[in-house]
DNA sequence: GTCTATAACCGGATAGAC
DNA sequence: GTCTATCCGGTTATAGAC
């Protein structure tokens, strides 16, 4: 899978860089393996040879437009210190990162949504980008005036990604001119949670608060990866 | 598309219940069109005749799982009275009806995830089973010991359609056995649920909730169907 | 052994004859 | 309304070239 040699090094490139013009030019369904291969200068059985699928090439463009966010992310995480400045900085870096993308965003999604999917965001294959995207959440509350401890504080960069993910659902199905209504929600929740992160640590907040960090942690603990180490289930993860 | 002749009625009562013997069968890969003719002594031409893609087979199956989840939720919202037992009740009824397709639930969630799919929750065809879903929940607010006035009671359905879809988005990842985490999941978020609703009215939640219901109307205000009815966007939808 | 190319295969979708 | 033949694109088998 990874070249081993100049030449192929380059032929590799070459087909991600022509898959990843096809997709700004043509979308994704005007993004044939087929048409790839011709403006890659070669052939569908070198491309395969490369990329075990057209949904393997699509994630080395996942990773590229994440590359572009961490870095459109900078400015604020360095300059800010405000919550809120900081979560919606990074959030409005993603909608805009991500905009040239909606017109054909419904299908890469309907790929991620898949769980067999190499896409899909929880599989093993998206791990180091989804690890960075939680680190660049645990970075937007570290640098903050948010003065937490606790289960919460550990929990609350899983918990922001999570929300990320929701306002990008959203994004996706938003058909509003310019992505107005992502903007706004995105706006306006980043207010709304950020109201109940600050409220969660209050004494009469604290059982509700307890609950829910209660259920993450025991919801880990049904998680069948963490069950195959014990003794008899092991096989249970090569059987789906 | 619907049929006019008895016998035309007969072929397509026959299509339709090989596809869904067959998606239980072999799952969604395993139900190609070919073989569903073949089963319904029929051609692939005439299994398109009656229904415009597999996508609107599948929406056919699904338009039956949710008549029985209706079904299977009856009693809980005939006997209980309490708030949390109610919406557990109708969760835990979910659950149960999509248990047996959980192995291609993934294949099914990916089709109903692109916005350009008629199997896309949000999209017009799916408009009458999403009514009839936060109908569901209306029944289960308004039966309930909830005392609730003003826009949080008008929005709580919608509200509670959507936590519903984000457990099914769970469940859907879930591969512990018997969906433990998914139940477990539901159990332990309706409660949190229902204290979250039940302080929502308290006098130090209040500017907080107002603001979420602020969000969700002007959420509303900027959809493109409604802008549609003004002068100068009407061509916006065809475009799509 | 590392790549590359060609010719299939398979399944969803469509055209058009009857 | 129903059928057959065909297109199209993802994917795979496999034969060779370097």
């Amino acid at each position: 899978m990874k070249p081993k040699t100049a030449k192929a090094e380059r032929t590799r490139g070459r087909i991600l860089d022509a898959a990843l013009e096809l997709l700004r030019e043509r979308g994704y369904e005007g993004t044939t393996m087929r048409r790839i291969a011709r403006r890659a200068g070669t052939s569908v059985g070198s491309a395969y040879y490369y990329f075990p699928s057209k949904g393997h090439l699509v994630q080395a463009f996942y990773a590229r437009t994440h590359q572009e966010h961490l870095a459109a992310c900078e400015d604020v995480l360095a300059s800010e210190t405000r919550f809120e400045r900081r979560l919606a900085g990074v959030l409005e870096a993603k909608l805009d990162t991500i905009a040239p993308y909606h017109r054909f965003s419904g299908v890469l999604f309907k790929t991620a949504a898949d769980p067999e999917s190499p896409l899909n965001p929880f599989s093993d294959d998206s791990q180091p980008t989804r690890r960075q995207a939680t680190e660049l959440f645990r970075r937007v509350v570290e640098g903050s005036d948010l003065d937490l401890r606790g289960p919460l504080a550990r929990k609350l960069p899983d918990l922001l990604w999570s929300y990320h993910m929701g306002v990008i659902l959203f994004w996706i199905h938003d058909r509003s001119p310019g992505m107005r209504r992502s903007y706004r929600l995105a706006q306006r929740t980043v207010e709304i949670v950020a109201r109940l992160v600050r409220i969660a640590n209050l004494p009469p907040m604290r059982p509700l608060t307890r609950a829910a960090l209660e259920l993450l942690r025991e919801l880990e603990e049904l998680e069948p990866e963490t069950e195959a180490l014990s003794k008899e289930t092991a096989d249970v993860r090569t059987s789906g």
